[in-house]
RNA sequence: GGCGUCGUACCCAAGUGGUCUAAGGGAGCGGUCUGCAAAACCGCGAUUCAUCGGUUCGAAUCCGAUCGACGCCUCCA
């Protein structure tokens, strides 16, 4: 089956084809950098390190830009409550994005451009906006975007402009603006900025936000590029903005598929910095889950259905990636000199499996896939049925997809301490001497150690619990 | 007020006109294996897809109404 897409531009599953064959141009929206991500911004993060996986398991170079915002309200604000520089604020929590990316296993984009760093290029975009009369500058030193002057303006949110009632942060704006609609592209410096400003044709002040995602996306992927991601409560304003400002500045389309992801829930509700009832990554990782727990509990649903978070369901995804892990370390048992090639073959399964994620990226129907596949080859290990050439296509099978989900455990496992070796040859020697007792009683003594010990044929072997 | 999404077993969750007397996972129960466990495997588990009505030869899937949940309408992944 051919890859499709839901497109929320056309509101339909389209065929996804790349504007160069072979490439495919990406852009997602990164964080702010005001303080650290919650697990519900990972899920957003998750769904789209998948979607470039996938891309580049079916064979496209995909070139993946994702922004820093560097410098908004937010930033300002808690910079100037930690009485700390913008810069030193916005670099700690920047480090901290990409720690937690990088315990989450997510691949890292070909460049993570900076708001800060693009001042010039968003001053050149707006001032090609106000010659060619998108947008006007105010006394107070701002320059606003004229959404009448767009006739596309709404498009990707569906919005019905006449209809719009003004609500009452937009009437409380302390901006001076034409329109109530209409939207800040440069703001004018004000004393609660600080020393946060940079000077411009319309004197000193600071871009507004939407304008870095349309500059950055342009200046890296090209005027018109493939896909942009985001969380749905992007599509507006801030996705409606971007295409405003990319299309008039450039006179052409701008993303050409929209992929938007559902929020995480929590308890039924939104999970949001600005209502407090979020867990951020460490909160989950200090009582003890595996990351790949967590990456299992985030992709385990389509990205566009919400999803709600519970510690059940953190419970529920430890089982099964043991499982997984398990059923791993028992084909790699029988082939340890195993390692998966660079160009994993495609094996039956490992095409279904694809096959599924090729209608708008289904995972839970390619993990239906998987543990069907997964069930009956443990069938066939307890019946020891399959030579050695099987046993490694069948590792290439889990191998590709865990180029996929990537929930194997990391191979850095600790080594078994020299007391639970110790209390483990004890214990076998209890056995021996079907001391069954003492046996069971160094049992409990090794899982209080945090390992557990399984017999086999083959002996005891230990793993952590 | 406008726009939109969703409601499938104890829980999570695919499927969106016939292959559905509905995948897959977790939990539970029974079994094989085991000194006992664990793991793995086998079996059990919705005649039914929020409710009501309609369209159709045929609906979980389309239409309408009702109930319920959630989101967006310039902080938001």
């Amino acid at each position: 089956m051919a890859i499709r897409f839901y497109n929320t531009l056309t509101r339909k599953k389209e065929p996804f084809h790349p504007l160069e064959e072979g490439k495919v141009r990406l852009y997602t929206c990164g964080p702010t950098v005001y303080n650290q991500a919650h697990i519900g911004n990972f899920r957003t993060f998750l769904f789209e390190d998948v979607l470039k996986r996938f891309l580049t398991v079916r064979g496209h170079q995909v070139l993946h830009v994702m922004n820093i915002t560097d410098v908004d309200d937010k930033t300002i604000r808690r910079s100037r409550e930690e009485q700390v520089s913008l810069t030193e604020l916005t670099t700690r929590y920047t480090n901290r994005f990409f720690a937690d990316l990088k315990r989450l296993r997510i691949r890292p984009a070909d460049r993570y451009p900076r708001a800060t760093e693009h001042i010039g290029d968003m001053i050149a975009t707006i001032q090609k906006l106000v010659e060619r009369g998108y947008a006007y500058p105010t006394d107070d030193g701002s320059v606003y975007f004229s959404i009448q002057a767009f006739p596309g303006y709404g498009k990707l949110a569906r919005l019905n402009l006449d209809q719009m009632q003004s609500t009452e942060r937009i009437q409380s704006d302390d901006y001076t603006k034409d329109a109530p609609m209409d939207f800040a592209l440069w703001k004018g410096w004000k004393p609660e900025d600080g020393a946060v400003a940079w000077d411009s044709p319309w004197g000193k002040g600071r871009p507004g936000w939407h304008i870095e995602c349309s500059v950055m996306s342009t200046k890296y992927l090209g005027e018109e590029f493939d896909i942009h991601c985001g969380g749905v409560d992007n599509i507006f304003p801030h996705h409606e903005n971007e295409i405003a400002q990319a299309e008039c500045a450039s006179g052409q389309g701008f993303a050409r598929y929209w992929l938007h992801s559902e929020h995480l829930l929590i308890e039924g509700g939104k999970m949001s910095k600005s209502r407090g009832n979020f867990y951020r990554l460490d909160d989950v990782l200090k009582e003890g889950y595996p990351p790949e727990a967590i990456r299992y509990v985030l992709l385990n649903g389509h990205y566009r259905s919400k999803l709600n978070f519970s510690w059940d369901r953190l419970r529920e995804a430890t089982q099964v990636v043991k499982r997984v892990a398990g059923f791993y370390r028992r084909l790699m048992e029988i082939d340890p000199a195993y390692r998966p090639p660079e160009q994993l073959p495609l094996t039956p399964v490992g095409e279904a499996f694809l096959d599924a994620l090729d209608d708008d990226l289904d995972v839970p129907e390619a993990l239906a896939v998987f543990f069907d596949w997964m069930r009956k080859t443990n069938q066939e290990l307890d019946h020891s049925q399959l030579s050695a050439e099987e046993v490694r296509r069948r590792l290439d099978t889990l191998f590709l997809v865990n180029e996929i989900m990537d929930w194997l455990p990391s191979e850095t496992r600790t080594a078994i301490p020299v007391d639970v070796q110790e209390l483990v040859e004890q214990r076998q020697q209890a056995r021996t001497e079907t001391d069954w007792a003492k046996a069971d009683t160094l049992r409990e003594r090794i899982r209080a150690l945090g390992w557990e010990v399984k017999d086999t044929p083959k002996g005891p072997v230990v793993t952590p619990r």
